[in-house]
DNA sequence: GCCAACGTTGGC
DNA sequence: GCCAACGTTGGC
């Protein structure tokens, strides 16, 4: 079991169009880094839903893997924002996962919140000059923040 | 809207 | 393989 944290701009796609849609693919990753973690990801893994680029950005909610990796077919569609030419059928470049709404938080746990939280140093969310939209937790930090909520 | 930080691209 | 230029992210 392993635990991440995944930003989307509410604007874009929030944990409340997850809620709707219950499930819902993660298209549209064009980063090598956070592919491979996406590569990682095992079914049943815990993400925190993050909105990012919005007035308080916060954790505001939870969701599941529920698919694992599998070719992003937005690479190849040319009429996507998405497109690279240089991903083919053959050889796709780009993958994503599946994944199931889980909670919605009452109280979303604000960036400003964790960062003064002496419970999180070392998450690389709070680092200085991270842009990763896919991140991984270590259990601790996960579990700690998993109890603020209850 | 600003801008620091970072990833990617492409010329050499 | 280096690195300048450029584009993007995302907090503020």
């Amino acid at each position: 079991m392993n635990y991440w944290l995944m930003k989307s701009e509410p604007d874009a796609f929030s944990i409340d169009d997850l809620e709707m849609m219950k499930s819902s693919p993660w298209d549209g990753v064009r980063n090598y880094q956070a592919r491979n973690f996406m590569r990682e990801m095992r079914t049943d893994d815990i993400i925190f839903f993050y909105h990012s680029s919005c007035k308080v950005p916060s954790i505001v909610g939870t969701a599941k893997v529920s698919k694992e990796a599998y070719p992003d077919h937005t690479s190849w569609d040319e009429n996507s924002a998405y497109f690279d030419a240089k991903s083919t059928r053959d050889n796709p470049r780009w993958f994503m996962v599946d994944i199931t709404f889980q909670a919605k938080w009452k109280t979303p746990l604000s960036l400003k919140e964790m960062k003064s939280d002496h419970a999180l140093v070392g998450f690389k969310l709070l680092e200085k000059g991270n842009r990763l939209s896919i991140l991984p937790l270590s259990r601790e930090h996960a579990q700690h923040i998993l109890m603020s909520q209850t």
